[in-house]
DNA sequence: AGAATGATCCTCT
DNA sequence: GAGGATCATTCTC
């Protein structure tokens, strides 16, 4: 995608995300998947977001230019991968919580340890180890990079939403959008309900 | 199907 | 020095 795609508001961006296609060529290989499940992190209106409290070394790059990679190490065990939106010194980013595997499935299995085809990337943490996504990624840009999004969208479903997963404050906004499916994480059951029922905004 | 738990380390206060 | 945008495993219904 352009630069103008990921320069638009962070719940935009999310939205039009999903059904595309994510894509890593490494030098190990090239692994891609077709994105199910994402939220929207925004900034300063934003209490579950990194950024809430203002730019510090760690969530930098999402004050930087849309269109880069944010990548954090969590839990001391998992990376979470975002992808980064609104114009440059506005913080937003999207985080990628699951992707339908599409290509490479032998590289992510290696990635992951293990071959089950719906556990390679349904959860952030899942989804960044089987896309090699570390920290050492941080930053890099989507826009000509070895990493980027496509351009064709493939929906199978209705896209639905919730509120997001894992986070206490904050909790209330409906910020998270997902397809139904095996490819998509668990998340709380039952109190999803349709996208377009939220009339494009939620909060 | 849902709840609890341990692993493990970087970042910010 | 505390806690976290998680995962896999192990438990209890």
């Amino acid at each position: 995608m352009t630069r103008r795609f990921y320069a638009r508001d962070t719940l935009n961006v999310a939205g039009a995300l999903l059904g595309r296609l994510l894509v890593h060529e490494s030098p190990e290989g090239t692994v891609a998947g077709r994105i199910v499940e994402v939220e929207a992190y925004r900034g300063a209106d934003d209490p579950g977001s990194h950024a809430f409290r203002g730019r510090t070394r760690r969530n930098a790059t999402m004050f930087g230019p849309p269109g880069h990679l944010y990548v954090y190490f969590t839990y001391g065990m998992h990376h979470c991968s975002n992808i980064v939106a609104e114009a440059e010194g506005v913080a937003g980013a999207v985080l990628l919580r699951a992707v339908e595997p599409v290509e490479g499935l032998e590289l992510m299995a290696m990635r992951r340890g293990l071959r089950e085809r719906r556990l390679l990337a349904s959860g952030p943490g899942r989804l960044s180890q089987a896309f090699g996504f570390e920290r050492k990624l941080d930053g890099i840009d989507l826009v000509g990079g070895e990493v980027w999004v496509g351009s064709r969208r493939q929906i199978r479903g209705p896209v639905f939403a919730s509120r997001r997963i894992g986070i206490t404050m904050g909790r209330d906004s409906v910020w998270r959008f997902f397809e139904k499916g095996p490819w998509t994480s668990r998340g709380p059951a039952g109190s999803e309900v349709l996208a377009h029922a939220l009339g494009g905004r939620a909060g």
